[in-house]
DNA sequence: GCGACAG
DNA sequence: ATCTTGTCGC
């Protein structure tokens, strides 16, 4: 069986058997919260945008959104001035393709003081993971943790690709366009495309990373030794500026702060999701 | 047709 | 994405 029927049963099986359209929603660590319906604000977001580009009928209509999401993404920065920078980020059940996710938001004052405290939340996410299609799976729990803080993040940087996509719509441009807030791709493995040249050993080395003649990310070395993260612009940043800004909050560590702040609280609503189920 | 394939 | 301990090296 061809590999995109077998994308495409699973997308369905997927939607049919799991909480769409009303997601299921759980605030982390309050199992007695369990199965609450999520709250309003979110269904708003959602609901302001065509449906088929958060909620496809199936993986053609969702390969139809990336496109129309591709184009009205804006790759020029057009954002105002920092002063809250947020990392999400996403964590799961080991090999768990129907169970939750568990998404978080890490919010930094900018420039860089103690972070915000950081928000987390537990849904079932209506497909499961598809190459390619990344943005249907997450950004659900993604908007919904994005609108469960008290102030919108000025800059967002998301875990996974932006226009290093085969559709230029990978999950920070789909976030950011639908969320309409700035965003960066930030990373770990290459998607599509092939890095062109050398990267040097010193953090700050770069090297474009080139899909189908477009410079679509920056391979980025940000630790000595360490394999590069791939930067890619969301929503209204560019390359140069989403760079920028990731080695600005670059503290060291292979990925930069608001990403592994982001990463850690997802793993501890993780657990905590676990140990409140047993 | 075949291989590759973020999280 | 995640499981899991120690081990090696700057």
């Amino acid at each position: 069986m061809p590999v995109a029927a077998l994308q495409e049963r699973a997308f369905l099986y997927h939607r049919r058997h799991n909480c769409v359209p009303a997601y299921a929603a759980t605030r982390t660590g309050c199992p007695e919260n369990r199965q609450h319906p999520i709250p309003a604000a979110c269904v708003v977001a959602i609901m302001n945008r065509p449906r088929h580009w958060i909620d496809p009928p199936d993986l053609k209509a969702a390969t139809i959104a990336q496109r129309e999401i591709a184009r009205a993404a804006e790759h020029r920065d057009r954002f105002g001035p920092v002063s809250v920078v947020a990392g999400v980020d996403t964590s799961m059940k080991w090999r768990d393709t129907r169970g939750p996710i568990h998404a978080a938001v890490a919010p930094l004052p900018w420039p860089l003081a103690d972070p915000f405290a950081a928000h987390t939340i537990s849904v079932v996410p209506p497909i499961p993971y598809v190459p390619g299609y990344l943005g249907f799976r997450e950004c659900p729990a993604l908007l919904q943790v994005l609108d469960g803080i008290a102030r919108r993040p000025d800059l967002v940087l998301v875990d996974g690709h932006g226009i290093a996509h085969p559709r230029r719509c990978g999950i920070a441009t789909h976030l950011g366009v639908v969320a309409d807030v700035p965003s960066i791709g930030c990373a770990k493995t290459i998607l599509c495309g092939k890095v062109e040249g050398e990267l040097g050993p010193d953090p700050g080395d770069r090297a474009p990373l080139v899909d189908r003649g477009e410079v679509v990310a920056m391979a980025l070395r940000t630790r000595p030794r360490a394999n590069p993260i791939f930067v890619s612009t969301g929503h209204r940043i560019s390359l140069e500026t989403a760079v920028e800004w990731v080695l600005k909050l670059t503290d060291g560590r292979r990925l930069p702060l608001p990403t592994r702040l982001a990463h850690e609280a997802a793993n501890a609503a993780r657990r905590a999701y676990s140990d409140g189920a047993s």
